[in-house]
DNA sequence: CTAAGTGCAAAATGTTTGCATACTT
DNA sequence: AAGTATGCAAACATTTTGCACTTAG
């Protein structure tokens, strides 16, 4: 879906390092500059979004956007190469704002039924299910 | 979620008026704008932000987040007293763009089983799957 | 009369872009 | 040398907010 980068320039090769130790986190380009900033080597907000975007064309992180007013969050799924994509649904409470990962094998008949009865296949990676949890419902009575 | 109005002004009216002329469509804050603009009696956009919120607060309309760069879009589904929620699932397909409506039954299954095993009480008025639509799967073999 | 709503212009926010410079190959 | 990447600052687009004014109850 994204251009790859055909060079390997020393600001991508520093941003995969940091990515590698926050696996399966959520963080934002926000995390990202910040993280180099408090390294004492910023490096500019726009080369930041624009290799983001690159390691999400390469398959190396997924985006996601919670919440229409959050900032995207991305997460790091494995160097380029290896493994297929990590299913993980995520739930986001409307209430608390909790994030909710869900890897449960009984969520792919989801997929199943939306593939085999209306033809669309679900992008997991990209889909994020909005409602209430557990601890927010019973709060609320 | 949201603070219900108390009062019933002229702007409110007419908004709904409007509303009630385009069901079950997608609209964005700018079309309501540009809606009264060209009836020759524009209403502030703030107050078109407002009064669309309070909607949504008050279950007239169902606010959905499709896509991280295009505008909210808001969809008229009720007047405020009657019937339960219509039940409705979103796919949007990452590749066309194209939005489609699920009425199916079946999906019920989702909720229940997110319920019943995660506790998680799904917001379908806020979900929306993102995917590859039918076509689009063809179209890239 | 008081609480709520309105509308303008300005702020906020996350992300993208233009462009001159620097780096990779 | 040619093609990319970088980084700054400015641009963008949508939504929110401050505030003085109007309107509904």
């Amino acid at each position: 879906m994204n251009a790859r980068p055909k060079y390997k320039t020393k600001q991508r090769d520093r941003l995969i390092s940091y990515l590698e130790t926050v696996p399966g986190q959520h963080i934002t380009a926000f995390d990202v500059c910040e993280a180099f900033r408090q390294d004492g080597a910023p490096i500019g907000q726009s080369t930041v979004y624009r290799q983001l975007e690159s390691l999400v064309g390469e398959g190396v992180l997924n985006k996601y956007i919670i919440d229409e007013k959050s900032p995207a969050c991305f997460e790091y799924v494995r160097s380029a190469s290896h493994q297929g994509p990590g299913t993980c649904f995520h739930c986001k409470c409307e209430k608390c704002g909790r994030l909710i990962h869900l890897h449960c094998e009984e969520l792919e008949e989801i997929r199943s039924h939306l593939l085999g009865e209306h033809g669309f296949r679900l992008d997991p990676r990209r889909t994020v299910f909005y409602g209430i949890c557990e601890a927010c419902q019973q709060a609320e009575g």
